[in-house]
DNA sequence: GACGTAAGCTTACGTCGTAAACAAGAGTGG
DNA sequence: CCACTCTTGTTTACGACGTAAGCTTACGTC
């Protein structure tokens, strides 16, 4: 076309490929298709993007983008390791599509170093090592992304718990699996959510970390 | 052929899956590929496998059945606990394909049952109640997941983690990502190793677990 | 008004998972 | 011994996919 409405830009073609993933997962972002959404051929997007990998760094990192970093207050460094690991939580479930693929790849976007630069910073400010610093930051890390990871892969969503537990207890039938057909039992009864929030594992660790620092042999 | 060697069957197809994935990651893994490794057209295995999806839930619950486990013992469920994680840690290194796959869809094969029944019994055994054992293995299985995930999207193995410290020192040569750099430079410069292991992950949240199951309220 | 350059288009290749129809051999009942 | 069905594997084909190569079109600059 002549004077298609707005021209190509890298920008509008990773814009267009969030919002693609956004609403279809993975599997619905192909070049193609992406094409058709910018009204383009998909051979046109390679004058903007390199190749699809590209494409899939960049939406990456738009979404690692979207966490909010609240300021560092060197006084309250464990409220603000929290906040940043279920800002990371909610950010990645709104996004479902990301995590494995954030997870599978190597990352080295602007805002993914800019995202652990401030986590270093919050650490370091608190009085940790750079040694402990690194140590907390990776298990943190590991332990967000693997509940996100885990919490995304679960049959359902957390308030149809109950009614999945029921659902699959013709898997536990035979009694083999004692102990999951009991604690599926407790689930379907409403005995107990079945879900622990992630600030669950975030305080353990967070208080875990806080010890060590305070036990460490000045580094 | 009339009389090929021997004759096909689900286990065979996803023994050849496992290797072919083990010797050249999931790329590798095609149907027309894993026919050709049995001597055989792609359409055939179709009569023993339901879709390429059944082979990959086959072969990760391969991979998780290879995980051992030890002998529940109550007086020494944290030992058990880390020597589990430690088990799985191992195995999934030794499959590199496999937890990107395992984290990505719901998996309820008989290893993977077998697997958490298990886990369940040693915290039963230490005492922990059903929700707090319930959250307990959830934290665990997130942490060591993520933790393994992260090691493999690792640029390198840990062993070159120095070489690979320095080689990325342009990125933060700008002084935008002070921290990062700072620590890189330590790393690079051998001051401290850099990858933690497992262990100190591992031991930090059950020191968490024990904490919190002996100050629980008599669930 | 000629021309270089950038942006988008067309065509094509090799790959993938798998649906559908077919062929060849093995049992099995009459 | 023959005819039948059932099992196993083959052939062919379709509609995706990512992207290489070459073409067309329009515009900025002099």
């Amino acid at each position: 076309m002549p004077s298609s409405r707005a021209p190509l830009s890298t920008r509008r073609v990773l814009q267009a490929a969030l919002a693609l993933a956004d609403s279809g997962g993975t599997d619905s972002l192909t070049m193609r298709h992406l094409g058709r959404e910018l009204g383009v051929e998909a051979m046109s997007l390679y004058r903007h993007v390199a190749n699809k990998d590209a494409v899939l760094d960049g939406i990456i990192d738009m979404v690692i983008d979207e966490i909010d970093l609240p300021s560092a207050d060197p006084g309250n460094w464990k409220s603000a390791m929290r906040h940043r690991g279920e800002a990371a939580y909610r950010v990645l479930t709104r996004h479902p599509w990301a995590p494995p693929l954030l997870m599978s790849r190597t990352n080295t976007g602007p805002a993914m170093l800019r995202y652990i630069d401030f986590t270093l910073g919050i650490l370091r400010g608190a009085g940790f090592s750079w040694k402990l610093a690194d140590y907390a930051w990776n298990t943190m890390d590991s332990f967000v992304y693997g509940y996100t990871l885990r919490t995304l892969t679960f049959p359902v969503a957390p308030a149809d718990y109950a009614e999945t537990a029921s659902a699959h207890q013709h898997l536990l039938a035979g009694g083999e699996y004692p102990h999951m057909a009991e604690l599926t039992r407790q689930v379907a009864e409403g005995d107990h959510p079945g879900d622990p929030d992630i600030t669950f594992g975030l305080n353990l660790i967070l208080d875990g970390l806080e010890r060590l620092r305070d036990t460490e042999p000045a580094a």
